[in-house]
DNA sequence: CATAATTTTGTACTCAATACAATTATGTAA
DNA sequence: TTACATAATTGTATTGAGTACAAAATTATG
């Protein structure tokens, strides 16, 4: 199934009306695996939705986050960073060429089973787990 | 010992001149355990020193952010809070009223024993694991 | 088609964080 | 102590991600 249809699903059935400038915001998440900004996103998209308004993405990617249908990611401190695959896995920013990868469990506990240390009574939303340091080019380059 | 004298000292261990404001700052987040923002220190700080000013704040936050002596917490995406305590664990943002609350890891596997997870050749040099939902005193005020 | 409800757009604005140069403080050597 | 070099602090100007809001455009419904 293509991404159009995919991103149009998502939509539908979180309640968000599958409108030309929404869907093309989460077929472009959907698509490009880069976790991009918001602003990037609007770059991107300007080329085939002309009349994009920045809102408009910034409220698309809102409605999507809000309702876990993708990620909003916090780890880096300058903006926000937003990923198409809401599936249990962790981030690694490289604070030398700002490059965002995954980071996969492997099974490793993670998610809701890590409810029990959280404050009594707090109920989790969403868990981040983020790493910071040197990828390794920029590792290799540094030496 | 006292929170003036320790901020002394780790500022010291970690070669960075243990000037007025940054020990004020340093002993600050070592009191107070809110895990406060950075104007959040600045307006607390004006009072015992009146000349302070913003930019050293920042300054002095992210020279003890950068050699691990605190923590610099990316979970509230709107600005950053600092942790005095540099230990491993987690963090629980409260959406409704913001409020940070620590989350004990009662030694599930954390920090860099998670490192056979990172990208090939990638080295972190922090890691965060954070948490956002309600507190227990919203998820009640909500109902 | 007409009307209401929703969505999109664009501009103005907020505010955390940074850049930078001037000022002040501190360390060192004679 | 004094003179000088180095480092830290200060304050202002600026940046830029994100938001507020009202007008315009689109879509749903009768």
């Amino acid at each position: 199934m293509s991404n159009f249809v995919k991103a149009k699903e998502i939509l539908g059935s979180n309640g968000i009306r599958p409108s030309v400038q929404r869907i093309a915001v989460l077929e472009y998440l959907l698509t490009h695996r880069t976790h991009p900004t918001a602003d990037m996103i609007y770059e991107s998209l300007l080329e085939s939705v002309p009349t994009l308004s920045r809102t408009t993405v910034y409220n698309t990617l809102g409605s999507l986050a809000g309702c876990g249908a993708i990620l909003s990611l916090d780890l880096d401190p300058r903006q926000a960073h937003y990923d198409g695959d809401n599936s249990a896995h962790g981030h690694f920013l490289c604070t030398g060429c700002g490059k965002i990868e995954d980071v996969a469990l492997h099974g490793k506990e993670f998610g809701t089973n890590l409810g029990g240390l959280l404050p009594a009574g707090a109920q989790a939303s969403s868990i981040q787990l983020s790493f910071k340091g040197l990828c390794a080019k920029c590792n290799t380059n540094n030496q």
